[in-house]
Parts: structure tokens; sequence; C-alpha cells
DNA sequence: AGAACATATTGATGAATGTCAATATGTTCG
DNA sequence: CGAACATATTGACATTCATCAATATGTTCT
């Protein structure tokens, strides 16, 4: 328990420097940080934040599959499993088009790690 | 391997359309995907996301750990493990005064990921 | 010095994660 | 249909991680 800033009471005067008051409330819920945590263990792995660095930046706004294995030096399931992450936490949404699969970034929800930053 | 851009040449024709071209050349190199994943681990707990939450929207930039351990509902011992991931990742910094532990968060390392994410 | 306290470290344990080989699914071309 | 191909899924394994009880460290007060 924290200390209050309460001033020595009745009998044995235990300590009498409060720690400091209450944090403030404007802090984040636990559902707020349970979602925000989710994206930010997307980008917990530096496979990931290349893919999401690769997604984003591309010129036409849309990259294929076979480049990024092409590009990360891993294996395609490694780089498969990575992009489904990505996918279920939000950031990329992915699109087959005949045989490849064409990923794009989801900018709202970046914006919202942006946001939490700051 | 990637199709290139090149349109069916001599012999047996195989696949006449490219997937796409190279990828763009200004995505993250590994180091700094590295980086920036390491500081996203560190946000990739919902309880470490709510510290510096705590850390960084209280009204006078420092908050004592002891109002930590009260505020998260968990052991102290698990708070005190997860203030020193978010120490080693740099997000924060921790400066005893007398008894309490003071944490501040670290502005400039924020940023760096707000500017990774657009 | 000794008691009370805030925080950190250690050790243990169950859960989650990254990786790849093998295989499956679905698409295009001949 | 059958071959070739791009991507996804499964299964297995080693590693990392979150959590807490117990204990240690270091500080302040008496």
């Amino acid at each position: 328990m924290a200390r209050t800033a309460t001033i020595a009471t009745k009998p044995a005067a235990k300590r009498v420097v409060a720690c400091c008051g209450a944090p403030g409330d404007n802090a984040l819920t636990t559902k707020q940080a349970e979602s925000l945590a989710s994206a930010f263990a997307a980008l917990s792995d530096p496979v990931r934040v290349r893919l999401l660095s690769l997604i984003a930046t591309c010129a036409d706004g849309e990259v294929c599959a076979c480049n990024m294995v092409e590009t990360l030096g891993k294996s395609q399931p490694t780089v498969s499993h990575h992009l489904k992450v990505l996918r279920e936490a939000g950031l990329v949404t992915a699109d087959k088009r005949g045989i490849w699969m064409w990923y794009r970034a989801v900018p709202e929800r970046i914006a919202e790690l942006r946001a939490a930053l700051g």
C-alpha cells in the first residue's frame, strides 16, 4: 500500500513523508492497454518490423509476398507466419489476386499506435 | 525467386506476367529493425503499456514505484520486473531518492518509435 | 545497532513464440 | 486433366517470457 499524505496521527507515528499522491487518472484502461500491447507485440520481432516497413513504404502501396521471402532471407513458411501475425494485429491487409498475395498497410491502425506514443 | 518484369524471351515462355518489381529500397535495415523491435517488444505486454502510460502522463513527470504496484494489481516482483524491461529498452529512466524509486519517461526514445510509425 | 520498509533479484513453472521441414490448398497454364 | 507454382497450414523443437514465492539489498527511523 502506498503511503498517504496523512501526518502522524495517534499512537506510534510510522512514517511522516509520503512518497507521492495518487497516480494521474489519464492513464490507459486495461482494455486499451491490451489492444495496444497486442499491436506492439506484432512489432516485437525484427522480421515483422521489416515486413511492415517494406509494405508501408513501397511505391505502389502494396507488395507481393514473393518479394518479401526473397528480401528477408527467411523460409517461406516463416514469412507467411509473420505476415499472418501482422494481419491478425490489424496492421496489414492481404488480397489474393491470381496466384499472388498482395499486402497493404492499414494506416488507421498504425496511426492508433502513433497516437498512443504521444 | 521473384519473377522479374522481363517478358517472354526465347524458347519456352514460362510466365508472362510478373508479380511485381523489386521492393523499394527505403525500407529499414536489419540493424534499425532490431532496435525498433526490441523497443516494441518492451511494449508487447499490457502491464508495461499501462506502466509507461502511467509514467508518461503523470502530472509531475515522475512516478514512484509504490503507486504502480498498487494500481496494476500485480505482485511487487512482477511490477519490478516489468519496470526493468522498460528501463532496458530505454523507454524510462529510474532514479532512487531515499527509499523510493522514481520513474520518468524518455521522450527521445518514444519519439523514435513514433517516427518509425510514419 | 536493530526494526521497518521499498525495491530488486533469484528460482521455478507453465505458457507463448520463432523457426523450418513436410505437406496441403488453391491457381494458372498447356 | 495434370504439371508447375505461390502461399498457407501442420507438427515439432528450442527458446523466451510472465508470474509469483522466497529472499536479498539498501535506506530511514528510533
